[in-house]
DNA sequence: CATTTCAATTAGTATATTATAATATAGTAA
DNA sequence: TTACTATATTATAATATACTAATTGAAATG
């Protein structure tokens, strides 16, 4: 990051909505799971269901609501739906929070 | 952003819990929009509650809420309290994110 | 056709969040 | 003391979210 990176808020002022209703529909322990397995490549439900220790229920609700709002996207093949992220702002925000937590 | 960054996920794993807090309290456009204005310089309650066109209450509310989250601190200074972020991480999720959705 | 598997949907309840309005507090100035 | 300014707190109502359990649908397989 660079040491004192000025920000401009009239940049940031007319994206704040956008900017905070993908932030919230990230914002959830699982999701934000679900999200970081995508981000290296798509998963069937089943898989994430036990890759996120979350019910099929759960899974298949949060997959639902991040379809809904254009992060992700789902394929049927053959017996299973494949997920994969859709929105490359979130693939870029997930590098970023990897960089800002694993680092 | 590198092209093809592999996400480990074991690394995101255990940090999901603490990521996903995070940008739950970030993620409101107000809030945000708070937080922006905090990232390049200090404001008092009056001043944000006028950058932010929100209720004295809201920003009030918002800021305590923070406030307890880690994410800002106060100071009180003559008749003003003086906001300003305290958690390193909120500096650098906002910078990115300006980078992802500014640029 | 019957069964199984994978996924989506629905319903119900509990909890959290948000906005608004009203009230309270603390410090300063007159 | 009174009045004023800045900020905090509280209560409430409306809305949104999360979790669970049960049901449904659709494709594949025997």
């Amino acid at each position: 990051m660079k040491a004192q990176e000025v920000i401009k808020i009239k940049d940031i002022a007319k994206n704040c909505e956008n900017v905070a209703k993908l932030m919230k529909a990230m914002a959830h322990p699982q999701r934000l799971m679900i999200l970081c397995h995508l981000s290296n490549a798509e998963k069937t439900v089943g898989e994430l269901e036990s890759l996120c220790s979350a019910s099929q229920s759960q899974v298949s609700q949060f997959l639902h609501r991040m379809r809904l709002e254009g992060l992700v996207e789902s394929e049927k093949r053959g017996q299973h739906v494949y997920y994969r992220i859709l929105d490359i702002k979130v693939k870029k925000l997930i590098s970023a929070l990897y960089r800002i937590y694993c680092s």
